[in-house]
DNA sequence: TTTTATTGTGTTAATTTGACACAAAAATAC
DNA sequence: GTATTTTTGTGTCAAATTAACACAATAAAA
């Protein structure tokens, strides 16, 4: 099937099935992870037009807004269980008035003789809630949705211009990871099962967007309590092997539940 | 005018104006202050039903989620420039199916015929993004909306039951109070412009719900350099006058922008 | 004048933080 | 094999912060 063709469909698909969404509502998911020591936040690129957006999706009249979320992750990723938390509710209600990040309508506009009632409901204000997920990238097989050809991991530290105010979610949950970094299972999200002490401090300097003292900082994490030592890693280089370390999953939730404590 | 009369006359008014506003959208208000070493709340009680509910309203189709938070307070309390944010938007599906705490519709159904579309409009499921506020207790006159017949402050430590989720959404704003503590401008929102030493400590100790040592949690606050020292006050008290303090604005915003980085 | 309660500041030990030191270890160069 | 390079794990120690208690000053009452 074309592309064109089968976007179309599922435009004239959704439209009958219209009435089961909440209109003017949408969720908006920051799915980050981590990868060559820098954060990454998984994107989508739409068909034909050149634009790149955040995973998002509707709401089910009978569905809760958190499910909606999961909904949209686990279809983008794969995954089912992961860490994913609200973190704020964009409300403007020109969110879509700025010519520079409109919604690029090409396509929609073409099908909107052919599915007038869908562009009438698509092209409504939106109020759109933010969660943002924290995944382990080497877990998850990204897959593009119906109106998008591209499903990828940005950086960043290089993130691409997005449509409507999808950089100042971004941002916003950014934020949030950054005041609530004591609260959250970073570590255990991003990281992998096993890993070296290094692996998690360059995490939190990028995170926290500068350097931190790397002895101060094992003492300290091991003095935690929340790390499990295992045999060393061999890694091939001229140098001293780490050890390698997981987490406690039990006194690791425990210790975030009243924040952590660390770097503030 | 009698009540029901007033009221229908209002729920007829909103009908005609139904279309300028956004549907299933509302906004709910946790409007905070403090008074007798205690959080307090401000409650409305709706007319003949017995219930309490936090102060909301809905969102008109060009204004901005945080400017309906903006209007329903200053309705309410008459101020216009107090402290507001959002905290968190309440997504369940089946939010007025517990039979404890639906809405009641008392006065409602009884005009059901009456406004069919209003009914219906009401009725509907509702995403509600919850504000919360600080203010002076001193400053403000609360005033009752068309639905209410009181509008009073209500101590944290006995708060009634209220509609829908509105206990959640109060439980959930205190949460996001002591968590951002760091972040908030406390102080100088909810204190009068000079209070004594006492008071800040009584106030920090109201949010934390713990005891503070009084001779460190002095001259912690002296050395954070946003406390201006006025003159004794003399309290009648047989003891010795406590100093006056009131803030140095510009250096207590400075300061919480980047977090006061206290008691954690 | 004495007593009482609270304030403002002092003191000191315990803990945490930050900066640097250094031997051990793994692979490479010779 | 031996020396060299690089990173790790732990050691040390001064500075800063925290927590607990001490105590004189003071306003009003007894």
């Amino acid at each position: 099937m074309e592309p064109e063709t089968d976007l179309l469909h599922h435009i004239k698909s959704f439209e009958t099935q219209l009435d089961n969404y909440l209109p003017g509502n949408s969720i908006d998911c920051v799915i980050l992870g981590y990868e060559s020591q820098q954060l990454q936040v998984l994107l989508l690129k739409w068909k034909n037009d050149n634009v790149w957006t955040l995973p998002g999706g509707f709401i089910k009249k009978t569905e809760h807004l958190d499910d909606a979320a999961q909904r949209v992750l686990q279809e983008r990723t794969g995954l089912s269980s992961v860490f994913v938390k609200q973190f704020y509710t964009f409300g403007g209600s020109i969110r879509n008035k700025n010519p520079q990040t409109a919604m690029p309508l090409y396509h929609l506009k073409k099908m909107e003789k052919q599915s007038p009632v869908f562009f009438k409901w698509i092209t409504n204000r939106f109020i759109t809630t933010g969660y943002f997920a924290l995944v382990d990238i080497k877990r998850i097989h990204p897959r593009p949705d119906a109106f998008s050809e591209v499903c990828e991991w940005k950086s960043l530290d290089a993130l691409p211009n997005l449509i409507l105010d999808h950089n100042e979610i971004t941002t916003k949950a950014l934020d949030h990871l950054k005041t609530q970094l004591n609260y959250l299972p970073i570590g255990i999200s991003l990281l992998p099962k096993k890993f070296t002490m290094q692996d998690l401090r360059k995490l939190y300097e990028a995170i926290l967007g500068k350097p931190l003292e790397r002895s101060n900082f094992q003492r300290k994490l091991l003095k935690l309590g929340i790390l499990i030592r295992h045999e060393k890693q061999m890694t091939g280089a001229a140098n001293k092997a780490p050890y390698l370390y997981s987490f406690s999953e039990k006194k690791y939730y425990e210790l975030i539940k009243n924040g952590i404590g660390f770097y503030s």
